[in-house]
RNA sequence: GGCCCGUUCGUCUAGGGGUCUAGGACAUCUCCCUUUCACGGAGGAAACACGGGUUCGAUUCCCGUACGGGCUACCA
C-alpha cells in the first residue's frame, strides 16, 4: 500500500486566510495521522494576480503554526520543483494536454476573451443567464472542431492566440464520493469546456492540480468547498487521461462564515470586527495596508490551531483542548460538519485564555520580566524573576493573551493620579481617615511584609478602631491604584513593599483631603 | 437565472428511527466563594427551518418548500 500524501496548494496572491490556514492543517493531520508525507504545492498560474512577499508569507505562516510540510517550496523533496510556473517551464502541462487532444478529449479554441464576453452579454439581454462554452455551444465557435485541420494548423502557425478546451462528453452523470459529504453527482451535460491551457501557455487551476498531483502521487485532495461545482471536470479529466486510478480521494472543507450577516469569512470583516482573519501580520506590497494576525496579537500558536481545528470539525467527545499531537490521533473527515462554520473571536480568545493558563509559572515570569524592563528600564530592581513571579501569579487569571501581563498591573508601577470617585464618596468618611492615618505606623511594625502579616496588621488595626474590614478594604485599595477594582489587594501590597504603600497612602490622603 | 452543497440553542457543535424531558462548549443571566474584580463552583434561559410522506413511532429516512452558502472567468 502506498502512503499517504496530502498536499497544499495555495496561490500568492496574498496572505493565507485563516480558513486557507484550516485546510492546510486537515490536510497535515490526516497526512501525519497515517505516518504519510504533506506537501506544500505553489499555484502561481496567473501571472496578474501574484503578489510579492505572499509565497514567504505562506511558508511562514504554516511554520508558525507547526503545519510543517515534508516537500514542497521551500522545503525541497523527489518532486522540484513544486512551483507550477517553473513546472510549467518544463512542460508538464502541455504534455498532457496535447495528450487529451491527441485522444480527442481536448481542442484547440480561438475565441477571444472579447468575443466571448460580448456572446455571453448577448445571451444575457436574450434571457439566458447560464450561456456557456459547452457541447451545446462548442460547435458554434472558432476551434479546431470547427476548422478545419489546415485552417487551425494554419492559425496556430500563425501565432494567433488559442486556448486549449477540454471536450466534455455530454449524457453522463457524473458521480464520486467525497470523503465529507458522501456521494455526490452531476449531469455533464452541465459541464462546461474548461480551459487547461491559456492563452499565455499557462494552465489553469483544473489542468494544473490535476497533473500535479498525478505526479506528485498525492492520494488525497483536501480544498475548499467553493471546488466542488468543478469538481466533475476535474473526474471527467483523470478519466480522459485513462488515470482514474490514480484519482486521489477528494475532500471538500466547509467554508468558514463571517461571525455576523451572510456570506464567507473575509479580510474586511477582520478589520471592521476587531479580530485578524490572517495567521501572521501582513503589509500590502501595494497599498501598504496592514492587515493584523493572530501571531502579532498574541495568541499561541497551538491555540490558534487548537482553535482553527474545531471550526467544523470535532471529536465527538467532551475535549476541546488539544495539542496537535491529540489533533493528529483524534482526526477524521467522517466527523467534518458539513455546513459552513461562522467563525466566532470570542471562543478563539477562550481558547488562548485556556493556553494561557495552561503555561508554567516561569515562563510567564520570564515574558513579564522582558516587559518591565521594556517599561521600567533594563535596570529596575523590580524586573526580576522572583518579583515577575508573584505578580504573574496576581495577573495570571485576568487576561487573555501574555502582553496584557503588564498593562493589567500598572498599580504595581505607578501611583494613582486619580481615585475612584464613587468609593471615595462612599467611603471616604471621618473613620476612614482616623483609620489610613494610623495605619502606616501599624504596618510598620510588621517585620516580615508578607501578604499575611500585611493582612493581619490591617485587620488588627480596624478591630482597635471597632471597625469592619469592609469598612475600609476598598478605600484602602483606592489609595494604592485609584481604582476600586483590581488585583488581589494584599498579594500588590506585598510586592509593592512596606515603604511604597505608606508613601501612596500619605499620597493619597493629600490628595483627599485637599 | 442555472448547477451543487447545506440547515440542531445567539455562536461552534453532539446525537443519524424509540434511551431526546435533545448533551457539551463560547457568549449571556442568577447564586455561591471573595473586600472588589477575575478565577473557580452551582444553577437558569436558550435549538431539532416548514410542509408532506415512510413507520407502531421521526430531530434522525424520503420528497417538496423556504432559507443560507458556493460556483457560474483564458482567478485560484
Amino acid at each position: 500500500m502506498t502512503s499517504v500524501r496530502t498536499r497544499f496548494a495555495p496561490s500568492p496572491t496574498g496572505p493565507l486566510h485563516m480558513g486557507g490556514v484550516r485546510t492546510a492543517l486537515y490536510a497535515y493531520l490526516f497526512a501525519k495521522q497515517h505516518n504519510g508525507q504533506f506537501i506544500l504545492r505553489i499555484e502561481d498560474t496567473d501571472q496578474n494576480r501574484y503578489v510579492p512577499g505572499a509565497e514567504e508569507y505562506i511558508i511562514e505562516a504554516l511554520t508558525w503554526c507547526g503545519i510543517i510540510p515534508d516537500e514542497g517550496v521551500g522545503f525541497g523533496g523527489p518532486h522540484m520543483p513544486y512551483r507550477q510556473s517553473e513546472r510549467k517551464e518544463k512542460g508538464y502541462y502541455r504534455q498532457y494536454a496535447d495528450h487529451l487532444i491527441n485522444t480527442g478529449h481536448a481542442y484547440i479554441a480561438f475565441d477571444s476573451t472579447a468575443e466571448l464576453e460580448a456572446i455571453r452579454k448577448e445571451a444575457e439581454a436574450a434571457g439566458n443567464h447560464n450561456w456557456q462554452y459547452d457541447n451545446h455551444s462548442r460547435l458554434s465557435m472558432t476551434n479546431s472542431l470547427t476548422l478545419s485541420a489546415e485552417e487551425t494548423a494554419k492559425r496556430m502557425a500563425n501565432g494567433d492566440a488559442y486556448v486549449i478546451r477540454l471536450k466534455v462528453e455530454p449524457g453522463t452523470t457524473v458521480s464520486f464520493t467525497d470523503m465529507v459529504r458522501g456521494d455526490v453527482s452531476f449531469d455533464s451535460n452541465l459541464v462546461d469546456d474548461k480551459v487547461m491551457i491559456k492563452a499565455d501557455g499557462m494552465p489553469t487551476y483544473h489542468l494544473a492540480h490535476i497533473v500535479d498531483d498525478i505526479m506528485m502521487e498525492i492520494t488525497h485532495a483536501i480544498r475548499g468547498e467553493e471546488w466542488l461545482p468543478s469538481a466533475p471536470a476535474h473526474i471527467l479529466i483523470y478519466q480522459y487521461l485513462g488515470l482514474a486510478d490514480k484519482m486521489p480521494q477528494y475532500a471538500h472543507l466547509p467554508l468558514l462564515l463571517k461571525p455576523e450577516g451572510n456570506g464567507k469569512l473575509s479580510k474586511r470583516d477582520g478589520d471592521r470586527l476587531g479580530f485578524p482573519v490572517f495567521p501572521l501580520e501582513w503589509k500590502d506590497p501595494a497599498s501598504g495596508e496592514i492587515s493584523s494576525g493572530y501571531r502579532e496579537k498574541g495568541y499561541y500558536k497551538d491555540a490558534f490551531v487548537n482553535m482553527l481545528a474545531f471550526l467544523g470539525w470535532n471529536p465527538g467527545t467532551e475535549q476541546e483542548i488539544f495539542s496537535m499531537d491529540e489533533l493528529i490521533k483524534a482526526f477524521s473527515f467522517e466527523r467534518v460538519h458539513k455546513a459552513g462554520a461562522r467563525f466566532d473571536p470570542d471562543k478563539a480568545k477562550w481558547f488562548n485564555e485556556q493556553y494561557l493558563r495552561q503555561q508554567p509559572e516561569e515562563l510567564l515570569a520570564e515574558k513579564f520580566v522582558l516587559q518591565m524592563k521594556q517599561k521600567l528600564g533594563n535596570d529596575d530592581a523590580r524586573a526580576t524573576m522572583p518579583f515577575a513571579t508573584a505578580a504573574a501569579r496576581l495577573v495570571k487569571d485576568r487576561i487573555y493573551f501574555e502582553h496584557e501581563m503588564i498593562g493589567m498591573s500598572t498599580c504595581l508601577f505607578e501611583s494613582p493620579t486619580t481615585y475612584d470617585e464613587k468609593v471615595v464618596a462612599k467611603r471616604w468618611n471621618d473613620k476612614a481617615k482616623t483609620f489610613f492615618a494610623a495605619l502606616p505606623a501599624q504596618l510598620n511594625t510588621v517585620s516580615d511584609f508578607t501578604a499575611e502579616n500585611a493582612k493581619l496588621a490591617f485587620e488588627q488595626l480596624a478591630a482597635q478602631q471597632e471597625l469592619k474590614p469592609g469598612d475600609v478594604l476598598q478605600m484602602f485599595r483606592v489609595l494604592l491604584s485609584g481604582q476600586g477594582s483590581g488585583l488581589d489587594l494584599f498579594g500588590m501590597i506585598a510586592l509593592l513593599g512596606n515603604e511604597e504603600v505608606n508613601k501612596r497612602i500619605g499620597a493619597g490622603r493629600a490628595a483627599l483631603n485637599k
